[in-house]
DNA sequence: GTGGTCTAGACCACC
DNA sequence: GTGGTCTAGACCACA
């Protein structure tokens, strides 16, 4: 699992943590990895590593205890599908839409992706709880 | 008309080129506006102009005749159909799905978002023959 | 028969008449075509072809008598072979031996496809006797 | 060591870093100088170096990794030596054939003038070595 | 420290 | 007129 290019690292570490709350491995007041064990089980430098808790911290996300290390905010995962929402919504899906008419692409099709992208994370999902 | 700032001038540029490719209002073997044309119609340097080309013309989907400007490459749009679909449902796509089954939104949700705006920009496109 | 993006424009046409020159085609004192003949047939603008005129006329290797046109100069098949061999073995040769050296290939295989070459000519001056 | 003058000084440097590679100066994911300190080192202004890197990264022959510089692909000899020798057996050597039957000039002329250059770069090889 | 972008302005060869 | 290159200098995000 690395990083992409067109994206900085730090805002890919602190989208993982946030993934890690959306789907529930993360829960309410749990401890996260330490700034230092978080970035070298990514091999990256320990600031960028506290450039990501930093900006999750900004947006209320995590918070810190001193000594103790960072903690998944109260309402964090509220915090996270609202904003994330907001953002499908408002940007993501108006340029998918717009690219869908410049290549002629109809809803059915994708559509048709959804269902196949379903059926294969439903049998990831079953394969992970074995 | 401006620019984003989460991209490059010129990529932007560029992109803008590409979608009139792509919509059919510039056409093969026409040309495209001089370097210093184009820059000044969008209120930016020359520089940054040359590189928008730049990027164009290494991707093949202009070409130079010296002396005389840059023109649109015969294959152009199908180029450009081809690297953006794949764009489209390599990456774009998934990240798409990824978002929903995170977000619990559901592909019904997608569809009727779909319809407004297929309608909306119906709407557009009878007020631009107008 | 068209033009290489590399290379000004002008100074292919020059090549051109300076290889024509140089395996007999044009002989001493021979009209060359008219500027516009020139022009037109490789359609090129007309300045163009002046340019490449021009160059070969400073060169002393075609000669100009108005209102006539110009003429290939007595020695012209030695200039432009004496300049040539220079320009061969001090800059073509050189650098082609330096690739040679980097790319790992031996002077036997350019030997064979020497052989290759000359048979391949051989028979298309043989067709073109024909 | 300075620059021709019938080639942009950014290809030349980019041609530089492709010859070291080849020649196994520089081994695959080592990093190469920064772009400011190339840039001195060869007295040319920083964006030249942007540029020369530009092509050398646009080419897969060096990537770069953020914050930390650029560093050499992992294929990047095969990369330049493939489209060395299709330039070479493409276009220079028929090129030089041309020459040479136009020229009259023989193949063990050629020859000769290689064992000259071979033996002149052996003998610069050896001096390198003390 | 790294590269990336952008500006302003210049000079050039070419068509 | 066209694009191509180069310089000088600036600001920025990122690691």
């Amino acid at each position: 699992m690395s990083f992409s290019n067109d994206k900085a690292i730090y805002l890919q570490m602190a989208d993982r943590i946030a993934d890690r709350i959306l789907n529930g491995e993360l829960l309410a007041d749990q401890r996260i990895p330490s700034v230092r064990e978080y970035a070298v089980s990514l091999g990256v430098n320990a600031n960028t590593a506290v450039k990501a808790y930093d900006s999750l911290a900004q947006d209320g996300i995590i918070y810190n205890r001193r000594g103790l290390g960072y903690f998944v905010a109260e309402n964090a995962a509220d915090r996270i599908r609202q904003s994330r929402r907001k953002a499908f919504f408002h940007d993501a899906l108006p340029e998918v839409f717009r690219q869908m008419r410049l290549l002629d692409i109809s809803i059915t099709e994708v559509d048709k992706h959804w269902a196949d992208y379903s059926a294969a994370t439903e049998q990831q999902t079953n394969n992970d709880k074995l």
